[in-house]
RNA sequence: CGAGAUGUAGCGCAGUUUGGUAGCGCGCUUCGUUCGGGACGAAGAGGCCGCAGGUUCGAUUCCUGUCAUCUCGACCA
């Protein structure tokens, strides 16, 4: 029996973190490989989990007066050369179109490896006036970019995400932006995905190319390194001087107007594999989970056993995302494959129970089983959701309280990541691009971000011992 | 893109050293017995041995190339 059980299991979380990872995303049918590196399928219980996603994040965009638009896939090459930080950032991974297999000369055509040039182009035809302005677009799409290493979510060579385009007439208004849709971000991951971020600025040689500054949330994965989970950038009015796009103000004077971008990928759900995710299998959030609850019959072959089940099915299928499994495989052959999948919540329905008007309901994310009444059982299982929400949470804080590490020299960095594991390394910066290369160069941590929270943990630097400028947040990333 | 490893049935693997057209476990199909933590028995089906060249009478096995996957670096959401 225990041998036979080996067979089947995943990985060992602890043993082999990146294999753990691949056996999950196989194992849980989240997505198969296709013959082109780094393109992969996602299949519909991952998919559903993306739409889950979508749906509320959409409906964040949305309440806060953004619109969806679609952009073309193709980007001509002089349009993305306009902008000269934007395109030196992005040429070497981006995917050229060859039309009936020549090879085109003149203004190639490429695919999107990002849409800002696409979005200015059309602000520019479209903006004449202050009262044209603010235009809050939003798209929902792939794109491509050709990674040389490619992992499951966290980096394939086209995926799927979300590009948030907006145009203001104020500097001010832009930033507001800005820092509005990096709270937006933030408050997704924490309320929905029950997973801490920290939200921070990048540094210079971090940040988007062509952006003025890049605000990031930043989440730390069960093996300690570091996953930036969402991105804001505010590009001041370089891209529209560079686009050309005017608007005449109240002052009847042409001026250029001020820009922003924002988007989170299907990383996203690389990251909350990797946040939640135990020997198990998955363990998803309760808000974007395909299914919430699975109604499991025991000896569904005796009779009422499966009528019971329906029932309770139809009732909680007015308030919850729930499945009944009434396939004839075994229960307990039924418990592994939806541990496996993640489903926050697993109920048990059998002869004893029916006898005693009850079920058994147990939590995905502690194990926890209890025997609850069935007589409003909709109300307990959306409060067991919450709380298995709130729990999931709470473990991912702990562990990234765990790893996260205070230092004040690049020998602590070393020793403390040596002694602990991967994790974050809060330490002071001098603001120096030196110091960041050195630091990197010497411990093998880079700089993630500078935290809108927290405070100073020494005066000096930690590389170079000069005066600090700022609380950097340190860490091995995906 | 550099270093290394691996591609054999849906999944996990053996076989390759010493060349002769493929095997095991799980899964799958059918029937029966089961069903509160991956049940059991019986009978079946399933393979251009990643792909393309080469050597050979003959290649899953040897050689070359290529594609994919994984690991570690460099780069990146």
């Amino acid at each position: 029996m225990a041998e036979k059980k080996k067979v089947e299991a995943i990985t060992s979380r602890d043993e082999d973190f990146a294999k753990w990872y691949t056996d999950i995303v196989k194992k849980a049918e989240l997505i198969e490989y296709t013959s082109v590196k780094g393109c992969m399928v996602i299949r519909p219980y991952g998919y559903a989990i993306w739409e889950n996603i979508q749906r509320i994040l959409d409906g964040m965009f949305k309440a806060t007066g953004h619109e969806n638009v679609c952009m073309p896939m193709f980007i001509p090459e002089s349009l993305l050369q306009k902008e000269k930080d934007h395109v030196e950032g992005f040429a070497p991974e981006v995917a050229w179109v060859t039309m009936g297999g020549k090879e085109v000369l003149e203004d190639r055509l490429c695919v999107r490896p990002t849409s800002e040039t696409l979005f200015c182009e059309h602000y520019a035809n479209i903006i004449h006036s202050y009262r044209d302005l603010p235009k809050l677009y939003n798209q929902w799409v792939s794109v491509v970019r050709w990674e040389k290493t490619t992992r499951p979510f966290l980096r394939s060579r086209e995926f799927l995400w979300q590009e948030g385009h907006t145009i203001h007439a104020t500097e001010a208004e832009a930033i507001r932006e800005t820092e509005q849709m990096l709270d937006i971000y933030a408050d997704f991951c924490e309320k929905y995905l029950a997973m801490p971020v920290v939200k921070g600025k990048k540094t210079e040689s971090d940040k988007f190319a062509g952006a003025v500054s890049t605000y990031c949330i930043e989440a730390l994965m069960h093996d300690g390194k570091a996953l930036q989970a969402g991105t804001s950038h505010f590009f001041g009015d370089g891209f529209a001087k560079a686009f050309d796009i005017t608007y005449t103000d109240r002052e009847n004077k042409k001026v250029n107007p001020f820009q922003t971008s924002w988007g989170v990928t299907t990383r996203l759900i690389g990251a909350i594999i990797m946040t939640h995710g135990d020997d198990n299998g998955l363990v998803l959030p309760p808000a974007v989970a395909p299914v919430q609850a699975v109604i499991i019959p025991v000896a569904q072959h005796k009779e009422g056993v499966l009528e019971a089940c329906e029932a309770l099915r139809e009732k909680l299928s007015k308030r919850i995302r729930v499945k009944l499994d009434d396939s004839d495989n075994s229960a307990g052959w039924k418990f592994a494959e939806y541990e496996m999948k993640g489903v926050p919540l697993r109920i048990e329905l059998g002869p004893r129970d029916i006898e005693n008007g009850q079920c058994v309901v147990c939590l995905r994310v502690n194990g926890e089983k209890i025997s609850l009444p069935l007589k409003g059982i909709e109300d307990a299982v959306e409060q067991k959701l919450s709380e298995a929400n709130e729990l999931m949470f709470a473990k991912a804080l702990e562990n990234r309280e765990k790893k996260t590490y205070t230092c004040h020299s690049t020998d602590e960095i070393i020793k403390c990541l040596e002694e602990n594991g991967d994790g974050f390394v809060k330490a002071m910066w001098c603001g120096d691009e030196a110091c960041e290369d050195a630091v990197k160069e010497k411990t093998g941590v880079c700089s993630r971000c500078i935290p809108f929270e927290g405070e100073a943990v020494d005066t000096k630097c930690v590389c170079c011992g000069k005066e600090a400028k700022h609380l950097l947040y340190w860490g091995k990333a995906y």
